[in-house]
DNA sequence: ATTAAATCGGATAAATATATCCGAAATAAT
DNA sequence: ATTATTTCGGATATATTTATCCGATTTAAT
């Protein structure tokens, strides 16, 4: 479904929203140990996401990473996945047509559009504030 | 969503399902052509889909591929999916955590569910004489 | 000023997925 | 029997994804 670099990104960006939700700023070590990933590919991911605009960033010591707080109801599941996996799994059709349409569908193109048209709008529904708050409330958990 | 091997396997045995309803046998080059697929890395494909029981293969002078009458309304897309792709679509954590459970969720996991579940539903009620017949009729189409 | 703690950016390595090649085996037609 | 056609299986090549390494840069604290 996602990429594991998707995988990666979401849970990163769950963390420093839970953080962020506390008005603190948080590392890549720490990042990397709460959501159990490598840390170097994670520095990779991270940069990445500041530069999508996901999450802020400061260098030097003390700084770290962490989302406004504005930002946090703003941002979704669905902004995460476009950056890092690009829209493919969006908009390109399910057995790889690069020209089905409505028009001119491939064999399971209606069936298929239902079921991702329902990710699509729990991707786009589901935002960092409220995946943050599971998190510090010990309600759900990024590793093991 | 599905790998590249897992695409150009479901093209080619709804193919495959298309000329065995015609009562006719296919063979690599014809599904390569019909469905604009690598030869080489389709006869791969094809070798797995017949040691999973999903097509008949038979071999020299007017051999080909085929599947038999009975199998087509009995062979979903799950089938293929899972004989391709493995099972972790359809178990694993959505965000790659290896223990998420109802128990032990992830923050996504309950969002999660409820779409996968549509997923797998669909993937389970489409089968190969409904997409077949698709190909035939010339309502669908499997390549461009 | 110096040092320590961080992110940033580029190069590289390892693993996996995608794709090709070719000889062996099986079968139908001649 | 021989030949042509076809799938099968193993080896190999290429591309992409995942992952690591390290020096440069920035900043806070001493």
């Amino acid at each position: 479904m996602f990429s594991k670099a998707c995988e990666y990104s979401i849970r990163a960006a769950i963390y420093i929203a839970s953080r962020s939700m506390e008005e603190k700023r948080t590392n890549l070590k720490e990042i990397a140990q709460a959501i159990d990933s490598p840390e170097a590919f994670t520095a990779k991911l991270l940069q990445q996401l500041v530069r999508s605009g996901i999450i802020d960033s400061v260098k030097g010591a003390q700084g770290g990473f962490e989302i406004p707080r504005k930002q946090l109801s703003k941002t979704s599941l669905c902004d995460i996945v476009k950056a890092v996996d690009g829209d493919a799994l969006f908009t390109m059709c399910g057995i790889g047509l690069s020209e089905c349409s409505e028009k001119n569908p491939c064999p399971i193109h209606h069936k298929f559009k239902t079921v991702r048209k329902d990710l699509i709008k729990m991707l786009d529904n589901t935002d960092l504030a409220e995946l943050g708050k599971g998190i510090d409330s010990g309600k759900t958990a990024l590793r093991i």
